[in-house]
DNA sequence: CTGAAAGCGCTTACAG
DNA sequence: CTGAAAGCGCTTACAG
């Protein structure tokens, strides 16, 4: 029922011009502390809060940033949200969430609707479908709007813009290497996402570690039969004695296959996954995975964005940053 | 670096008037076919999109909603932002996403912020600590501001406003009185949400299906450690035959505790979720679970939302709606 | 059929 | 120290 007051509303109840009023709330110097303190008191009763659309317009500003999230079920992503929505507060920006389902045609549609002005930046992960096709169009369409991008996660890729990510390679070549210092040489890995720009670094670590073709177990496959299958041979005919996974999926499945076969994990089997702490943690039993601090990416990624909408970074030299992972250990490395 | 076209600009390279521009382009029967023409033509050319924070200035509204969400890695509430996103997308509107973190004081800074007139109206699942203090004076402050407000899933609480979430006190009904039907008679039920809103009509719910007071067997704390004695008791002493789980930390304990104690599900102990498809389809044995339908919540609450920003609702009565849960069965449960 | 004017709610350079 | 004016980019009732 309150209608919200205007400043020309709360001019005219103090007999004076909307100028003043307007530089009163901003403290202007060129204001006489008396007025200044009426028009405070009054907004402060009408509970005057200026409307951001007309902020906005007029500082040719949206105060929103967009983020386009591929898979919101993902809890990682989840995360990254987290990080994000808490940085953007502290900024005084608000968040605009757009969910590509790992589409490319929703990511075009998306980056498009964003060249017509409703953010200042845009925060992107790139959908699988853009990755596989290497379509990045509509991405350099936005940087040619000047409006800033910044690349979060899925990094693999060559786009003149800010990134932040995790160092993939070196997370598993770290993970390969902690099970062959306690003297595991049979080590194995599961993936369905080799085809993705992340699948293939995490890959390349775990090649990195091991000396030659001849150590290799790779099973792959985007397929769920089909990494079941290859899952299952690395498993009961290889008989590795250790296994990585890259991915939530392919995580699930060497846990689904070791409970058909009756492998005992860690005694038979060790495992490290790539997936959240809550699900990591809670599993039976619970799962080394490698933490990828998804907040902290979150976070990390507003802080470019916001240095870039401010202009506040140095020439036009993209950024590439990155987080540390850390192996944390559970019970499926016991040892 | 292309700058935005405005409508001047535009009207200024045609020779014609700003007026006319805008009005060709919204097909106004007021102008002559031929310009149109020429204006849509050159619109296109330019690619111009009209300046939607000016358009929003003019018509009053932000063209955005706000969802906050208590709790993002919770993969509920992940997927009820994924129908929220493209129901809203439908319609035209942008989401702004707010995480209260289950806080209390969070959720009013937001409540508070929304006020001045961000989003044309708001979605809410309000945090586990405004619950418990019943301390809802900010969600009042946002309909005396007439922003429309809209509950979802968090419904079990007095406010005059719209409400869509699920029927939680059937749903446990049910799949209790399943279990029953399947012969099973010493059942027990683990919560670490007996004290929200929820949480006590989901066991409710239980206790409707058994008779009388000799029949619970209830192990409910919020706190982890106590939770798992309360668990382990009904588990290990009372030897209960299934368990109902009325949220995810319940679920994981049941989980952990059978495991632990070498407990076999199902053989020696069925097991019903509450949970997410995604962990309850992948997890060892895989567990029977209450579908909620989370993505449909969403998608009904913006309907609701919609319709109630647009005055389309007859009369000011709040709807209530309920979506139907579905008891999934899966290797958990197998007779 | 076209355009000048007013206005959405602000901010700010400028005049007094 | 205060206010009138211009303007952000649009829309639309009104005049011609």
């Amino acid at each position: 029922m309150k209608n919200k007051i205007t400043l020309k509303e709360l001019a005219k109840l103090l007999n004076v011009s909307v100028s003043t009023v307007s530089k009163a709330l901003h403290d202007s110097a060129e204001i006489s502390p008396k007025t200044a303190e009426r028009v405070k008191e009054l907004a402060k009763l009408h509970n005057y809060r200026p409307n951001p659309v007309a902020v906005n317009l007029k500082s040719s500003k949206s105060g929103t940033i967009g983020v386009i999230i591929p898979n919101i079920s993902n809890t990682f992503f989840a995360n990254v949200l987290l990080g994000i929505e808490a940085r953007a507060q502290k900024s005084g920006l608000q968040v605009i969430t757009y969910i590509s389902n790992e589409k490319l045609e929703r990511e075009q549609q998306i980056a498009e609707m964003l060249t017509s002005g409703f953010v200042d930046g845009v925060l992107i992960a790139i959908s699988e479908e853009t990755q596989r096709k290497k379509e990045y169009d509509h991405l350099f369409n936005l940087v040619d709007y000047d409006i800033p991008v910044v690349l979060y996660d899925r990094i693999n890729l060559d786009l003149q813009v800010d990134k932040i990510g995790i160092d993939d390679e070196y997370s598993l070549e770290e993970a390969t290497r902690m099970l062959q210092a306690r003297g595991i040489k049979k080590i194995g890995i599961a993936t369905s996402i080799h085809h993705l720009g992340v699948g293939k670094l995490r890959i390349t670590g775990y090649r990195n570690a091991l000396k030659n073709e001849n150590d290799f177990y790779i099973a792959n496959s985007s397929k769920p039969d089909s990494l079941r299958e290859k899952t299952q041979k690395l498993l009961v005919e290889d008989k590795v004695e250790a296994i990585l996974c890259t991915d939530f999926v392919s995580t699930m499945m060497v846990y689904r296959l070791a409970y058909e076969n009756k492998i005992i994990i860690p005694k038979d089997l060790k495992v490290i996954g790539f997936l959240n702490a809550d699900v990591a943690r809670f599993l039976t039993p619970s799962i080394s995975y490698v933490e990828q601090f998804p907040e902290e990416i979150g976070e990390q990624a507003v802080d470019l964005l916001v240095n870039r909408i401010e202009n506040r970074i140095g020439g036009k030299q993209p950024i590439n940053k990155t987080i540390n992972t850390k192996l944390i250990h559970l019970e499926s490395t016991d040892f």
